[in-house]
RNA sequence: GCCCCCGUAUCCCAACUGGCAGAGGAAGCCGCCUUAAAAGCGGCGAGUUCCGGGUUCGAGUCCCGGCGGGGGCACCA
């Protein structure tokens, strides 16, 4: 045997298989096959990467988990989509253009090519012929166009508030950008707030919905991506209660417990909403203001300590309980928000801990109107909140049930015009607009006559002025500002002067929409072919990082629930099924150049291969785990596929042999071993597919070796096996093997293994006698042998009458043909 | 504080609707090969299934209560 048919190269087989495959293309998804019904289709979709550098091994990972179901789905003769591109505008490309004095296509584009050129080295089934780049203009005019689209439909707008501010990168950020410590998710810097004017998109127009498709969404995604983003929706069900105010316009509140309304004391409105400046009255104005300044001085981080004591300000002004008459006074403080509910409350204090706070801080009154049994919250300074008997609270006095006592309420409410049931949600809008110049700029000008004049459709894209270097530098207002030639344009309506909005859309508006672009990337008529939304829609399985859990996630989400309403799909929920994937880290720790402790991908790819790489990221652990880089073993990998090469080489009957008359119990090992995988397969388990294939191959090594020989046919019909099972995980080995079986290329392109039901039978199972549920006897038995059979052997064998030792058998238990369970 | 997920051999992990605790890999140990070592090849062992209750003929699996780890939300009324 020569050195060279025991170990192959790796590299060598890269080199040798990357032009076949780009000869063959054989996966290119064909829209006709779909359209006129002939196959059934899958799409599959990973995330687009942001080309920063090449590709590292988070990528790896989920590219090799997405070409497994790729791969199988085509197998299965499906019709599949898988294509692939890049998210390609955003801040580090114009943060690189400052610092080299180029333009950030530069940046940009250089990296594209160098992870495209990674990404087919890698092996990976994409369908090239659909590639995009969001920065294209041809990419983006659509993204604008869907812009003024959503603006028509009054789901785009601008408004003044106070918006989160990143000072170090210049711009505003969405509440999603903002991490849970007031800090840029970006760049870490401490974010803090401006009252600026901004573009926003209506999300929460699909609250609700967004909300309630959770629960079918539920059953085909990972939980908790689901809980993340029921929390980051944040529903919540209870009622407006209106509070008539002297000499005011009357106050509404939301509230969760509506059934406490006896025990209010007092209400607070959000210090900074517009709401406690009409409401104060004269002889307190100064005292507001005063306040005021010392609330604006807080940062955020101060602001999100929940321990922090309550400050506030009497408005002068009070309210009069709708329930019982009572004259409450009215408060300013900043623990109350302004952008949340209607940014003012009811005070319990009894049974709200932050409402009990603030009235011992400020010598309010706590009138207990639950008894919980608990001490009152008066003299424990523990508010309560569970469940109680209702005292001092006229009609509800004696019943002791919460949510019946709410709905008694909100009737008595709702009958007297004072308050509604409502539902109230955590979500805000989506503040899109940003201050910065790789984005696509909203097409929106601005005229002093006609005010804001959408930029006529024909004219799309506006595209970006060529800006380099130092005119990108962060001054505070959009760089596109200081393109003086490209701001200046006549209005469309008027024809008189009128400015460009100079600001762009955030990136996440790009990547709301890709996975539409992709069913016609060159169509320059339309965003997207509906017919092709019908027939590829929606998504089956999506493929991510958790990172993107909330933010991606439900903005794709959301821009769905928008196009079915403009009539271009027919489908709600753009991803039939999501399955994250874990980070691959090393030592325990997130790799990172401060630490030291990074795995370049590169580097893996030359010592071990593609192959080898590869399927120690599928084999490592279950998709959603993260991989502990010195936990696993890609050189064991390396050593796996070597042997099930040589396999292959080993294999001495012809192409084409028929296996019927082969070794049985070769065969079986192998229809056994194919019919599991497909069902792991279906359920994502790949890493135990991963093992199921080393069995197979196992099995064939002992059979070629000790068993039937390298000539019977079962064992050619395991090394096709075990080639198309590696196929999924490891193609270029799979691709050798193949060859080397006599086969034409590509494995991609043959089907996978019929399975002989017959040979899923066994022809004796081993079926376990427990007595007391204990094992104490073992019967090989046939398959399909009867219940009544199984429990007269059980009870006339030797070994278990001997267990029994002549006690009494009070009950027998028999699940034929695995198991006998004798109670005494 | 509220909500989700997880806990199996030294490590990463299997175990279908409750039915013999162990598939695969790593590390370890023992052989073979080698002048020797590494690599390679062959083989081997290992358990309070986190703890305590419950349901059941039978629980890693279901239920309740703890402990430990990870994640989401959080002055959201």
């Amino acid at each position: 045997m020569s050195e060279n048919e025991v170990h192959y190269d790796v590299h060598a087989v890269e080199e040798k298989w990357l032009p076949v495959w780009e000869r063959l293309d054989p996966f290119r998804a064909d829209d006709d096959a779909v359209t006129s019904g002939e196959r059934e289709k899958r799409y599959a979709l990973t995330m687009f990467p942001y080309p920063s550098g090449d590709l590292h091994m988070g990528h790896a990972e989920v590219f090799a988990l997405h070409d497994v179901i790729s791969r199988y789905w085509r197998f299965r003769g499906y019709e599949v989509l898988n294509p692939m591109g890049w998210d390609s505008f955003g801040l580090p490309a114009e943060n690189a253009a400052i610092r080299n004095d180029e333009h950030p296509a530069t940046y940009t584009y250089g990296n594209i090519e160098t992870q495209a050129a990674s990404m087919k080295r890698y092996g990976v089934s994409f369908d090239w012929s659909r590639r995009l780049h969001t920065s294209d203009p041809e990419y983006y005019r659509w993204t604008q166009w869907l812009f003024l689209k959503f603006r028509e439909r009054g789901l785009a707008y601008r408004k003044n508030s106070p918006v989160n501010w990143c000072p170090n990168d210049q711009t505003v950020l969405a509440n999603e950008q903002v991490l849970a410590d007031g800090t840029c998710e970006r760049c870490g810097a401490e974010v803090t707030k401006r009252e600026l004017t901004q573009w926003y998109f209506k999300t929460t127009e699909y609250a609700q919905e967004l909300h309630d498709c959770l629960d079918e969404l539920q059953k085909t995604w990972i939980g908790k991506v689901v809980n993340a983003q029921r929390n980051w929706i944040g529903r919540s069900e209870g009622a407006h209660v209106t509070f008539e105010v002297e000499g005011r316009d009357p106050i509404t509140v939301f509230t969760t417990r509506p059934d406490t309304l006896w025990g209010a004391t007092f209400m607070v409105v959000a210090a900074d909403a517009k709401l406690a400046a009409e409401l104060v009255s004269d002889d307190q104005r100064q005292a507001l203001d005063d306040y005021l300044v010392e609330v604006r001085k807080a940062s955020d981080i101060d602001r999100l300590a929940t321990d922090r004591p309550k400050t506030g300000v009497f408005l002068g002004v009070h309210a009069v309980n709708p329930v019982n008459g009572e004259r409450i006074p009215v408060w300013a403080s900043d623990y109350v928000l302004a952008d949340y509910g209607t940014g003012a409350i009811m005070a319990v204090p009894a049974h709200d801990q932050r409402d009990l706070d603030f009235a011992r801080a400020m010598d309010l009154p706590v009138r207990m109107v639950v008894d919980t049994g608990e001490e009152d919250p008066a003299t424990s300074g523990i508010a309560t909140n569970g469940n109680g008997t209702y005292v001092s609270s006229g009609p509800l006095d004696g019943l002791a049930d919460k949510a019946a006592g709410i709905h008694k309420v909100v009737e008595l409410l709702e009958a007297d015009g004072h308050g509604s049931g409502t539902v109230n949600f955590r979500l805000r809008d989506w503040l899109l607009s940003r201050q910065r110049y790789w984005g696509a700029p909203i097409p929106v000008i601005h005229c002093p006559v006609d005010g804001e004049v959408p930029v006529p459709e024909d004219q799309l894209p506006v595209e970006l002025p060529e800006l380099r270097g130092a005119d990108l530098k962060p001054k505070g207002t959009s760089p596109l500002g200081a393109a003086t030639e490209w701001v200046n344009v006549e209005c469309p309506t008027c024809g008189g002067p009128a400015t460009r909005d100079t600001d762009t859309m955030d990136t996440f508006v790009d990547s709301s929409w890709y996975f539409f672009r992709y069913l016609s990337p060159n169509d320059d008529t339309q965003a997207f072919d509906p017919a092709l939304a019908k027939a590829w829609g929606p998504i089956d399985l999506y493929i991510g990082g958790d990172e993107h859990a909330v933010l991606h996630l439900l903005y794709a989400r959301f821009f769905t629930k928008v196009l079915r309403d403009m009539g271009l799909i027919d489908w709600d929920e753009p991803f039939s099924a999501y399955l994250s994937q874990g980070k691959v880290i090393n030592n325990g720790r997130k790799m990172s150049k401060s630490l030291g402790n990074g795995v370049s991908l590169g580097e893996q790819l030359d010592e071990f291969g593609v192959d080898a790489v590869r399927l120690t990221l599928v084999f490592a652990s279950p998709p959603e785990d993260n991989i502990d880089w010195a936990d696993v073993s890609p050189a064991g990998s390396a050593r796996f596929l070597q042997r099930a090469w040589r396999l292959s080489g080993d294999v001495t009957s012809a192409p084409g042999t028929d296996p019927a008359g082969g070794d049985v119990a070769l065969r079986k090992v192998t229809h056994k071993t194919v019919h599991e995988a497909a069902h792991l397969l279906e359920s994502y388990r790949f890493n135990v597919v991963v093992a199921r294939t080393m069995e197979l191959v196992n099995a064939t090594r002992k059979a070629i070796d000790s068993g039937c020989g390298p000539a019977d046919p079962a064992v050619r019909e395991a090394a096709e096996a075990v080639a198309i099972l590696l196929s999924l995980v490891a193609p270029y080995t799979a691709e050798e093997m193949w060859e080397r079986l006599g086969h034409q290329p590509s494995v991609a392109q043959t089907a996978w293994p019929t399975v002989d039901p017959a040979l899923l039978v066994e022809d004796a199972v081993t079926a376990v006698v427990q007595i007391q549920g204990k094992v104490r006897g073992r019967l090989e038995v046939s398959p399909d042998i009867s219940e009544a059979d199984l429990e007269a052997a059980a009870l006339a064998d030797p070994a278990v009458q001997k267990a029994i030792d002549g006690r009494e058998v009070r009950k027998v238990i028999v699940r034929a043909p695995k198991l006998v369970n004798i109670v005494v």
